[in-house]
DNA sequence: GGGTAGGTAGACCGATCGGTCTACCGGTAG
DNA sequence: CTACCGGTAGACCGATCGGTCTACCTACCC
């Protein structure tokens, strides 16, 4: 179990306060057996047994299944950001290219498209987390609110940056779509739902850039049609 | 001598009176410890004792605990169309009146944020129960996948007879922002997401009734029953 | 009266829950 | 060599899980 690159996280992630092998083990299974089938119903019986290991090694790393669920949350929102940040950092370096202001932030909604294919097939984890964890108290609540603060913080730095009319009420928006593209996915109700989201987030982005704060001249934005196949 | 477990009433059932004073109770604890406190993490015995019944009575007329929690969400679900469909006829009967074509339209996210209010601190009840039951052949999956296909139907109805341009593209814009409303409702990230929601709506309708199929101004009321593709 | 429906009360079942415990084993650093 | 660390193996705990069961009661209708 040497540290060997890009196996089950994303280039540019860095272990997290140096887990154990085994507490690494545990972490893997928690994570996938806690989002695949929910975190009440999964027992740590399970998760050692599918971890390879025992409940002795589980208590010992973790402390307890509480202490493991925020462990898995900080896990997953540790991920999220860092394929969020380096999608948009990559595709969309901004400043001082040739592309619109908001190419940056119709660049997350292109990370999300990704993301969602590849580890999202049943809806955000954060939203079917919350939904497990009512009491207020719990560790993983501190996590989910964490997540979705930090999510609101960066569209809302990207929209100051683009230059963005009212970047609060952009940076609201885009977030608003983020979550119920997000939860559409994992339902079947609407085929593609980030791309219905991409679109109408381009639609808001031209208003809130067509009328600019410091008399910037509205540049062209990007056609909707812009999305590769 | 065991009754037949079938009170878990099919669609198109519109009466919820066919239930005994004991399968009544019964329904209304299990709907507010479900929602408030999670499907998986509540036990029958305590919905038996909270209803002030015994689990006897529980399994006499639901059968078990699957067929409760279905019960528990067609329940939901009628009561939450119930809500939507005679809020947008009352205040937004259409059809000959001065106000605009969208007004209906719109009018299904006060009826949102009036529901919200009253009903849902914790988000969508049936978000919250899918991120609880991976199972696609659980009883429950089958009245969420209907709920959520009903608004869309519903809103996609209303983009029709309002006389939208792709009613389609419109029906999934507003149904990803009610959704994503109603998510970020339970969490504390954006305050009001259902006015902002509303907002992004009024947006998305403006230049969905700009550009009428048929050239009819955009004033006008296109006479329903529009089905052409 | 008899039959039946709906209900209460509560014992009981095997399985699993989160969590603790002792005992042993291999590697490694002082 | 010894001490310690991380891990394995598995027994064990009380509580609770979903679900079944017997027994008895009341009310209503033929």
């Amino acid at each position: 179990m040497e540290t060997r690159p890009d196996i089950g996280r994303e280039a540019g992630d860095t272990e997290p306060e140096g887990l154990t092998p085994g507490a690494r083990k545990i972490l893997d299974a928690a994570g996938a057996l806690f989002y695949e089938r929910g975190i009440t119903a999964v027992g740590v019986d399970l998760i050692a047994k599918e971890a390879g290991t025992t409940k002795k090694t589980l208590y010992d790393r973790f402390g307890g299944k509480d202490a493991l669920i925020a462990a898995y949350l900080r896990e997953r929102d540790r991920r999220w950001r860092s394929w969020l940040t380096s999608w948009v950092d990559t595709r969309a370096p901004g400043t001082g290219t040739g592309a619109g202001p908001g190419e940056r932030l119709l660049a997350t909604f292109d990370a999300l498209a990704e993301w969602t294919r590849q580890h999202n097939p049943r809806g955000c984890g954060f939203v079917n987390a919350a939904a497990e964890l009512p009491d207020p108290a719990h560790p993983g609540r501190r996590v989910i609110d964490e997540q979705k603060l930090w999510l609101r913080g960066y569209l809302y730095e990207l929209a100051v940056a683009a230059g963005a009319d009212e970047p609060d009420r952009l940076a609201d928006e885009l977030a608003l779509l983020h979550e119920g593209a997000v939860v559409l996915r994992g339902l079947a109700v609407v085929d593609d739902p980030v791309a219905r989201a991409r679109a109408l987030a381009a639609q808001s982005l031209e208003r809130a850039l067509s009328r600019p704060r410091y008399g910037v001249p509205p540049t062209a934005d990007t056609p909707p049609g812009d999305r590769s196949a």
